[in-house]
DNA sequence: AGGGTCATCTATCAGCGATAGATTGTCAAC
DNA sequence: GTTGACAATCTATCGCTGATAGATGACCCT
């Protein structure tokens, strides 16, 4: 019997998930983890969803404390900046897309309102600041996924020589470019 | 014993997974609808992960038997077009967009590059082009994910009042309009 | 010393994906 | 007709999963 804590389980967790991936993460890996049995976990967290949510809320905050925006930020830079910083913390995790979408992580909405603010003030209309922070981020999330998706040795189907083949550090640059350029055009 | 095939344990189990959801897609309940036992499904595929990857395909025919492109349309029109049909696809199945981001699905090859050639064709730099379908591709899944994630009655954490609230139909055709306002500038 | 509560344990359940190997149905060759 | 082969199903079972019930221990306050 050893003593944990809800944090260290979600800690430990996360270094479960790099080492095995998503689909076998499960509690009775964890509670050998952490020297316990498996239902103790069942004490921090009502149902491994719950267990998961939590994981995917902890695996989020270097992207949920990078700082906030300054007045004198130019706008474009500052967007593509978050875009950008929201995309690196899922690539931090294994699977840290499909761990995200997983759940439904409502976020810090103060911040959100606060981003959205800076962003109006910066002279981009109001829904149009909607729009593109929720294509961005959703765009970005689509992107992770697929970069994170493993292609397992079995399909390799021999790809294009005639489409030129876009790695996704590119792929994801050049959309979000397009995002920012369609913003760009109405402010 | 009845007499199955390859076909109808597809559709059947896309009748199954819109009643009772993806997690709840189990081999025994699929094969209790089509009155057989569970292993003999694994005559057909050899695992599930092969089940789903053909649920997913035939999932999509709706899109993938769209009409191609013709010459004289308008790239921009086309362009919403076709990236509505995605996602009224990925819709028109309960769980559409995580049983198509689960699988590694390459699609018609010949189909995409005709889309290219197309674009291309109509004034658009090839690069351009395929960022922009790229990115089209990934925030349509990305907004259908969201768009299908079902919000536990558990966590009703009352919402915004204060941030307008966009539903899912306007967000993605806000989004899809940044997307091809950026690409338009650059044609 | 006793009681209460928090946190762990043991034991067990139903359900899952998957495999091994026996059994049946069907059709062709002789 | 009998035989044999092959395809497609069956029964039985494995190890694993998430989850629950209820016993047991550890600690603290009175």
């Amino acid at each position: 019997m050893t003593k944990i804590n809800r944090e260290a389980v979600i800690a430990e967790a996360l270094d479960l998930l790099d080492e095995v991936g998503l689909d076998a993460v499960s509690t009775r890996r964890l509670a050998k983890r952490l020297n316990v049995e498996q239902p103790s976990l069942y004490w921090y967290f009502r149902t491994k969803k719950d267990l998961l949510a939590a994981m995917a809320e902890a695996a989020m905050t270097p992207h949920a404390t990078a700082p906030l925006p300054t007045p004198d930020d130019d706008w474009r830079d500052w967007f593509a900046d978050n875009t950008r910083s929201f995309r690196r913390t899922l690539l931090m995790r294994r699977d840290g897309a499909r761990l995200h979408a997983g759940s439904t992580p409502t976020g810090d909405l103060d911040r959100i309102r606060r981003k959205m603010d800076f962003l109006v003030a910066s002279g981009v209309p109001e829904r149009d600041a909607q729009m593109a922070m929720l294509a961005a981020s959703r765009f970005t999330v689509g992107s992770v996924l697929e970069e994170q998706a493993e292609t397992d040795p079995g399909d390799s189907a021999d790809l294009p020589a005639d489409v030129p083949l876009i790695d996704h550090e590119s792929a994801f640059e050049g959309g979000l470019a397009l995002i920012l350029n369609g913003l760009d055009e109405r402010s």
